[in-house]
DNA sequence: TGAATGATCACG
DNA sequence: GTGATCATTCAT
């Protein structure tokens, strides 16, 4: 779809420095969760590699959150703080990675103020940079599909268990503002969950080839 | 439609 | 300690 021309950290960085790319803070995301989910989409997550860069649009993306009776039940936190979701009642704009089905690390990113316990799922993203490692690690998949999934993503860009508590302006990862503006944001039920279905928070960007449907 | 595959949690 | 569950993926 577009090429993200940018192929090496320090391009990225003398571009943040120069202002024209803007690294999302902690304030973006101690906010609520179903908003910072809707406006993530379309940011740019950058994964540092040793002397370069895998990035992807990020495309897809559910909101999670809330604690207690009435709380969204699909949540980690909805019956209350335990050692594996503890972060998500932390401060916002660090990443909450998670192990599931024995095979596949999930991406969060944690939002809300610390106390209330949010985070959103990334569940699919446009490959940008750093194209060829991530076909590498997906032979498989399909150029423009390599990171449409939360557990393909997590597979293409390399995020493992080790990522969990990172924050998400670096050193290791971040993600960014490239001034890019999603045409079209649909709304729909998350995927995947037997419970809490009533909630429409997944986002994803309308059309668009990364995205599982519409 | 179901197998793969293991961390996590609610029990006791 | 144990068993059920799980915000998935891919091949059948």
């Amino acid at each position: 779809m577009e090429s993200w021309s940018i192929s090496s950290f320090a391009a990225v960085w003398d571009k943040v420095e120069r202002g024209e790319l803007k690294v999302l803070q902690p304030d973006f995301y101690g906010r609520d969760t179903v908003t910072v989910a809707r406006e993530l989409l379309g940011k740019v997550l950058v994964v540092r590699e040793r002397s370069s860069l895998a990035a992807i649009r990020i495309t897809e993306t559910e909101a999670y959150h809330g604690t207690g009776l009435g709380a969204d039940p699909a949540a980690h936190c909805a019956r209350g703080e335990t050692p594996r979701c503890s972060i998500m009642f932390g401060d916002p704009g660090f990443a909450y990675v998670y192990f599931i089905y024995g095979m596949y690390e999930m991406l969060n990113f944690v939002t809300e103020r610390k106390g209330y316990p949010g985070a959103v799922l990334i569940r699919a993203g446009e490959p940008l940079a750093g194209i060829e490692v991530m076909k590498r690690r997906r032979p498989r998949a399909k150029p423009g599909r390599l990171a449409s999934g939360p557990g393909v993503l997590c597979r293409a860009l390399d995020i493992r268990l080790s990522h969990k508590g990172q924050a998400l302006w670096g050193p290791k990862l971040y993600v960014i503002d490239d001034g890019y503006e999603p045409e079209s944001i649909h709304v729909s039920k998350r995927v995947g969950i037997k419970v809490g279905q009533d909630r429409p928070w997944r986002f994803f960007i309308a059309g668009h080839p990364s995205v599982s449907q519409a």
